[in-house]
DNA sequence: GTCTATGTATAAAA
DNA sequence: TTTTATACATAGAC
C-alpha cells in the first residue's frame, strides 16, 4: 500500500507541469501553515505511555470494527482476542459465542497436519536414537497424571497440551514402526527434545 | 472529517479553472464512467460472489495489517483467526506461537475481566465422561507394559497394535477437546473398541 | 497483481 | 471528549 500521498505527489507533479507549477510550489513553501502533523506510522512500539494508551483505544476500536465488517460483508468466520498491555481482555467472534467453535476448528486443522510435520521433524532424530522408551515413559507420566486428576475438569489449554503430548508420543511410535519396516537399525541413544510437561497442572510457564 | 478527498476536490477545481476546464467537463458527461464509484460501506453480506471474494482478500490483508500494527505499536497481545467462506484458514498471533498462550489466557480469565460471553465455559461434558478416563486408563496400561517390556524388541505386529491403541486413545482425547471447544454435549460413548490386548501384560491371549 | 478516486481511520490538537 | 488534517484502506476498473 503506497498510500495516497505518493499518488498525490505523482499527480501534483503532473499538474505542476501542465498548469501552475509555480503556484503549486506554495503548498510546499507554506508547509509551516499546514503544520507538519502526523508522519508516517512507524512500526515500532510507542514509548510514550499516554500516547500508547490513547492509540491503543483508537486502534482497538478500528480493528474490531474491521473484524466485524469482514465477517459480515464477506461471510467469514472471525475470532479476535486482544489483551491490552494493562491486561484487559477484548474479544470478538463473528457469530454469537462462536469463539469456541472457531478455535476448535482452528485447532483441528493444524492438528491434522501437525502430525506429518512432526514426523518429518523427528525422522532423522529417530534414525539413531532410542526414543520410544522415553516417549513411553513420558506417556506413562501423562497417563498417571491424567488418571489422578479429573480429566473432565481440564481447561481447554490443558486438554490441548495433553493432546499434543500424546500426539508426540504417537509420532515417535509411528517413526519406530517405519524404521522397523524399513529395516533400519535403531541403536544409540540420543536426547529427545526435552519438552516441559505443559499438560501438567503445576507446570510452570 | 472532510478527508483528503475534499482537499483534492478543491485542488482539482482550481486546476479545472486554470488549466483544462473543458476537458474536465467530460467527467460530468461521462459520469457513469468516472463518477459514482464507491458508496458508503453497507454492513451486509455482499451478494456477488466474485466481489465478495475480492473484498475478502483485500479486507483480510488490511485487518491482519491492523492487527500486527496494534500488537507492535501498543505492545498488546493479539490473536486473530479467520476462516474464509471457502474454509481457508488465516491466522495471526502477536508473538511467535502465542496463539495457544493467548487463548489459554483467554480461557483462564473468565471471571476477572472478561465480561459476559464466557457463561458456558466449563459446562456440560459430564454426560459420559467415562470415555476419557477409560482411554486414559488404557493409555496407562499401555505405557506400563511398554515400560516393562523392551519396546525395541517389539515385533512389527506388536508395534502396530501399540500404535493403534495409542491412536484410539488420542482420538478420544481429540473428541473430548472438540466437544468441549464446540460446547457440545458428548452423546455417545466413545467407540473404543474392545480388542484383545495382546500388548497387555496380564491379558494373554 | 496495478491504478485512482474515494471513504475511513486516526494522530495531534483543542 | 471533539475537531481537523492527513495518512491509510479499499472499491471499482484494469
Amino acid at each position: 500500500m503506497e498510500g495516497e500521498d505518493a499518488a498525490r505527489r505523482r499527480r501534483q507533479q503532473q499538474q505542476q507541469g501542465q498548469a501552475a507549477a509555480g503556484e503549486k510550489e506554495v503548498g510546499q513553501v507554506k508547509e509551516k501553515k499546514v503544520k507538519r502533523k502526523r508522519g508516517r506510522v512507524e512500526l515500532r512500539r510507542i514509548e510514550d505511555r499516554t500516547s500508547r494508551q490513547v492509540r491503543f483505544s483508537k486502534r482497538r476500536s478500528g480493528l474490531f470494527k474491521k473484524a466485524r465488517e469482514l465477517s459480515v460483508l464477506c461471510d467469514a468466520e472471525v475470532a479476535l482476542v486482544v489483551f491490552s498491555p494493562a491486561g484487559r481482555l477484548y474479544e470478538f467472534a463473528s457469530s454469537n459465542s462462536s469463539m469456541e467453535k472457531i478455535f476448535g476448528r482452528y485447532w483441528d486443522i493444524p492438528n491434522t497436519t501437525a502430525q506429518e510435520t512432526r514426523v518429518d521433524r523427528n525422522i532423522q532424530i529417530d534414525l539413531n536414537e532410542q526414543s520410544v522408551p522415553d516417549s513411553v515413559s513420558e506417556l506413562n507420566d501423562i497417563a498417571q497424571w491424567a488418571l489422578e486428576s479429573n480429566v473432565n475438569e481440564m481447561s481447554m489449554a490443558e486438554l490441548r497440551c495433553f493432546e499434543e503430548t500424546v500426539t508426540d508420543a504417537l509420532t515417535v511410535i509411528k517413526n519406530k514402526l517405519m524404521m522397523k519396516v524399513a529395516g533400519l537399525p535403531q541403536k544409540e541413544r540420543s536426547p529427545l527434545k526435552k519438552r516441559k510437561n505443559r499438560w501438567s497442572p503445576e507446570s510452570e510457564e
